[in-house]
DNA sequence: ACCCAAATGAACAGGATACTGATATGTGAT
DNA sequence: ATCACATATCAGTATCCTGTTCATTTGGGT
């Protein structure tokens, strides 16, 4: 979830702004000057964009985004009143990331609000996702399509490792044959049902010590497959 | 050195920001519609920054936008003219990092561009102060497009660099031929399998003692390839 | 203990994917 | 114009993956 930090003094702005953007299914947090802002972003890592009045009370934008850039790389959009050209430009070379002029559009705001947190998810210093996987002793790393089991590379085929990816991704979770073929194949199961289950030996075979006594990729009679962490 | 693409139809336009940009210390490459640009940026991996008219005959800015955005992360700065609102959003929506409104001051032109660059820079992963990449004992120095293995310096072609660079930039991370054709040639991939495969043996053949079995440069059946270096 | 359904194990043939060598086309330099 | 080099395309081969079949074992309900 993309989870945004709002700051003005005044609460009607940030009213305002946390109704568009709650109607974008963005999650919000609000402050009412810099230095009660700084506060949350320290506590709170999952913010991934702050919008922040340049004139507040307490501690102004300016300063709230000099101490910000201390600790994180958050992309900032300033509000500012209208004819404040020398702010602007003094904001934009201290690292904030766009500029909305008061008073503004809606649909204006929500664009760059979209743009911002675009650019700072593809750029990938913070990717959204998760990339590595783990479960006990395994481990997952999607875009190197790697999979260890206790620090050891394992090979595994296009067909397993979205098996693997599929049960790892909700551990502890029951699939069924029908649904891990659906969701892996994209196709409705029939006459198939052997077909997973081949494909879950093979993958004991690389991930188990004793495929018979698997430690993690275990059966429940009758309803299907699950991953579970060897301790448990 | 921080090259910037200036397109505009207008050529007066051109050429002022041209100026104002080289005052700066800016290496610029000059454009006069998107096609033009397009083809100026598939061939110039270097480009950091692109200030691009909406408005322009043969090929207009939105639809070069999304053809870029295709092959590059580039930051892009739209100029547009007052009160082309719609056009604003719709940019930004599209992959834009910001725009300008004309007519406008030499000193916000200058700051929104070093923002821009700040932001590619500070975030991304193809950071400028990081030239040199290297990966077990490859190591690729861009500026000076030069790629040594085991010290020893290897002719490379410009196809061969840019996958190299690819797969360098992200080490471990496995890219899908066609990904890669659409990265790196700025074209969609139809009926190329065997191009990017061919161009992959090349490199084998550059870079590894054992093209057969590859120490850095390996396969990753039915995914693509990947770069991976030998200890890890 | 019995039976049936579900799960496992092994082997195989067809299919898909990647690699290789040869050839054709394009491009820039001399 | 010619040459050298880079690039693209093609066909053949090797390799690996996949889904199937069939026999066997395991688990649970009666």
């Amino acid at each position: 979830m993309n989870r945004i930090l709002i700051c003005d003094d005044e609460k009607d702005i940030v009213r305002a702004i946390d109704i568009y953007l709650k109607a974008e299914g963005y999650d919000t947090v609000k402050a009412y000057n810099g230095s009660e802002a700084l506060k949350l972003l320290k506590d709170d890592k999952d913010i991934r964009l702050v919008i922040m009045d340049i004139m507040m009370p307490e501690m102004d934008g300016i300063e709230a985004l000099s101490e910000l850039r201390k600790f994180s790389n958050v992309p900032v959009i300033f509000l500012t009143a209208k004819s404040e050209d020398a702010d602007k430009i003094l904001g934009l070379n201290l690292g904030a990331d766009d500029y909305i002029t008061k008073p503004f559009l809606p649909a204006e705001l929500t664009a760059r609000v979209r743009s911002a947190l675009r650019r700072y998810t593809m750029l990938g210093s913070i990717s959204t996702e998760k990339t590595v996987i783990s479960v006990g002793s395994i481990s997952l790393d999607d875009p190197a399509k790697e999979v260890r089991v206790d620090g050891d590379i394992v090979n595994l085929t296009k067909t397993e490792y979205e098996i693997l990816k599929l049960l790892m991704q909700e551990p502890g979770k029951v699939f069924a044959p029908g649904e891990i073929y659906t969701k892996v194949w994209g196709d409705d199961p029939y006459g198939t049902e052997n077909t997973v289950a081949v494909h879950i030996r093979r993958l004991r075979e690389k991930i188990e010590i004793d495929p018979a006594k698997p430690r993690y990729l275990k059966v429940v009679w009758g309803r299907g497959y699950k991953i579970e962490g060897g301790s448990r």
